[in-house]
This record gives C-alpha cells, sequence and structure tokens, in this order.
DNA sequence: TTAAACTCTACTATTTTTATAGAATTAATT
DNA sequence: AATTAATTCTATAAAAATAGTAGAGTTTAA
C-alpha cells in the first residue's frame, strides 16, 4: 500500500500538472485543493524539490511548479521517492538491494527469483503510470 | 514490501512443502530451519492454520502439515492473509475496497483507474507465484 | 502421571508513519 | 526601511503498525 506521503505527492504533482504553463502554485492552495495537511505537504514539495522534480519561488508570490514534464513522472519515481523499494524484499530490490539477514545457508533466499519476477513485473506497470496519464483519465 | 510476518509464512509453508507426505513438523523445528523466532513463528502457524493453509496434530508428537497443495497456495493468499491489500489503495483493492476519505468531490479518486491497472498487473504475477514454484527453483 | 507439543490472550518494545510547531530566510511591494 | 507573504529547515510529538515475548492452558502419547 501506499503511503499517505507518497499518495499525498501524487496529489500534489497531479495539482501542479494541470496549471498553466507558468504558474506558480502556493502550498495552501494545493493542500487546501488536494485535502492534504499543509505543514506535512510542505514537507513532501521539500522533498520533491531536492528530488528535482518540482522547482520553487521563495518569498512574496512564492510557491511550486513543475520543472519535469508531467510524462516523464512515474509511479515508479514517486514510490520510490517517499515509499522506497519497489520490491516485496530487500534481496530482490534493484535500487534498495540488501541481502537477507536470515536466507543465509539454504544456497540463496528461496523466495528471491520468485520476488525478482513480481518486482520486473509491478515495476514495468508502475513506469507506465505517469502523472500525465492520471491527468487524461 | 513483505512484512516479517509473511516473509515468515512462505518460509514456514516452504518448508512444509519440502516434507515428505505425511509428515508432522514441530514449530521449533521450522523455526530453527527457517530461522524464524519461535513465539512469533506460532502465532503465524495458527493463523495459517485458522485460514485453512496448515493443519495440526496436538500434544506429544504434534506439529503443523500443509492441508492445501503447495500448486494451489499463492503469494496472493499469504500477502492478503497477514499484509492485507495487494492494491497501492484501498480504493482500488478488490479485497480490502474502502473508499477514499479524501477524494470525494473530484469525480473519483485521480489516482484510482491507474491504481486498479497497477493492481490488475501484481495481482496476476503474485497469482503465479506458489509455493510449489518456488521449491522448484 | 508425565512429557511434549499446540493454543490462546495479553502485553511490551520498537519502529515507522503522520503529522505539528516555530524560527529563519527570501523576495515583492509599499 | 518596513511589511507582508511565501518557502526553508530542524526539532519534536502523537499515533499506528510491526515485531517479538511471556506465560498459563489444553491436548495427546507413552
Amino acid at each position: 500500500m501506499l503511503s499517505h506521503k507518497t499518495k499525498y505527492a501524487l496529489k500534489a504533482l497531479l495539482f501542479l500538472a494541470q496549471q498553466e504553463p507558468g504558474y506558480i502554485a502556493r502550498t495552501i492552495e494545493i493542500a487546501d485543493t488536494a485535502a492534504i495537511p499543509k505543514k506535512f505537504l510542505e514537507q513532501i514539495l521539500l522533498d520533491l524539490k531536492r528530488a528535482h522534480f518540482v522547482g520553487s519561488k521563495q518569498g512574496k508570490f512564492g510557491g511550486y511548479y513543475l520543472i519535469k514534464s508531467s510524462n516523464e513522472i512515474t509511479l515508479a519515481d514517486i514510490h520510490r521517492l517517499f515509499d522506497g523499494a519497489i520490491a516485496l524484499l530487500p534481496c530482490a530490490s534493484l535500487n534498495f538491494y540488501e541481502p537477507c539477514s536470515d536466507c543465509k545457508s539454504e544456497s540463496e533466499c528461496a523466495l528471491r527469483h520468485g520476488l525478482i519476477a513480481i518486482r520486473e513485473e509491478t515495476l514495468k506497470a508502475m513506469q507506465g503510470i505517469t502523472i500525465a496519464s492520471l491527468v487524461k483519465k
């Protein structure tokens, strides 16, 4: 399941993608429209900024705007940023790989191969969902 | 990501699937082999029993054994039992459906349709992974 | 009767998630 | 220069979920 953080991030990006090009949206505006606690959203937007999905303008009349094309931002990207690995176990992950601590002797984790197959399918599906594709619906 | 509980359940089922037909495995035996805390495993086996994946024999020389064929126990089944929904949000779930509290007015959750597509793909993949298929590796 | 196992409920500790608070900084306007 | 309105940053707190433990009770075989 997605955390609230990831869900909020997607909703915020969705909001930004629906604005006129050049429009700068204030946090409070996004928060109200998308029903996200404002202070929580501040952190999320900051994270999205540090990950170069959005840009910001400080000071009066400041706010946030997309800096990546909405069809280049995938569900997989946002999931990884806030919820981490797509894979079901660290030993099956591409970006968050860690060996299993409890699966040493049994000729590699018995689950690993199956979980890698799942990750491949899920990742493919999640890379197919973009902010742009969600706006179209 | 899978919880430890789900991972342990899969490892326990894997162990049971690898025993001779009719063999009754003690909890401590499974715990030691699969590196699972014994008291934690007790709860898990009890849950697996209540969900009719395994059977048990009480008393001395008692233990657990599979009552479902290992190719009829899928990753999706075990995930749902311990970690709940396969879908990324409750509003996109088949078995754990709940409407989004924060997506009332905006003509249904903007995320929903995309997340249903993900769930369909992931579920298909997870139903393809069975305890039997994991044993074969 | 004893030993060895599962059964059951309650509890605790830890970690993660979900926020909230408030001061600092930046920039536009008056 | 002062004011206003916004982002930025760090710390903290509250709540929920996860992971694990304890111990008494029940069942069965020998």
